[in-house]
DNA sequence: TAATTATCTGAATGTTTGTTCAACTGTATT
DNA sequence: AATACAGTTGAACAAACATTCAGATAATTA
């Protein structure tokens, strides 16, 4: 069964019948809603998504952006994170390339920030938690 | 090497020296960003991050978001997918635990809709693109 | 220059994930 | 009732992931 004959039956449902035009056009509609997806970038977003959504990585995002516009250095996150350092450093190089936070050089240590990117997502997160 | 040991010498190196005491104080600083973390529900986003954080699952959502408040069915998501049935039935069971969408039987059709909290998101991921 | 320190990198490895297949449930049609 | 259909569920398994360990790198200090 091929997934437009159940979407024939579908619209037959719904409208009474389905001509292949009426098919051809339900089609043509869903494509457009996928074209609309293309305005996204699709990778980076996933990659941006996937990026939060892992404990140790989430966590270092949260205190960066809770640190408002301060930075942190590893050595600073890394007393509250129960992994280890490269561990930590693996989830940094991580985020950077996901657009999450930005590194800086100071002398030995390296300060982390959050992006405004990182920083938006975080208030979307937590301005949608009762609706 | 304890990693207070080390916070220790970053303090040192931004103050000029530090104390016991200094050390004790930073710690402490640092566990409140920590227990600002706690006003989130960290399981919650991150589940809810790792669901959005995959190909076909943010596909999904991303049309059910741009039917806006129309819902679709399995049988409308699923010519826009390459993946099974199973996969895409597998992926909508994980986006409702998550809380991106709801589902309601209509007959023999299941019919999906984005939740706010899922347009949320993706209204923060589109405009923060270019910031 | 040698030693120390902070962080990173790559390989290794156990765990988790994403998909498919096969079988199942509930609904509609004949 | 029997059949067809829409969608779900669980087992299976390859692929991707998260962490650690050991060693590397770059900056600082002795």
């Amino acid at each position: 069964m091929s997934s437009t004959e159940r979407l024939q039956r579908y619209v037959a449902d719904e409208c009474g019948s389905c001509t292949d035009e009426d098919l051809a056009d339900r089609l043509a509609e869903l494509e457009e809603l996928n074209e609309s997806i293309g305005g996204s970038d699709l990778e980076t977003d996933i990659e941006l998504l996937s990026a939060l959504g892992n404990e140790t990585r989430y966590k270092i995002v949260r205190m960066l952006h809770a640190a408002d516009d301060d930075e942190l250095c590893v050595c600073e996150l890394s007393p509250l994170l129960d992994v280890s350092d490269s561990a930590i450093s693996h989830a940094l190089s991580q985020l950077t390339d996901a657009g999450l936070v930005t590194r800086r050089k100071e002398g030995k240590w390296r300060m982390y920030r959050a992006t405004p990117r990182a920083s938006a997502v975080l208030v979307a997160l937590d301005g949608s938690r009762s609706l």
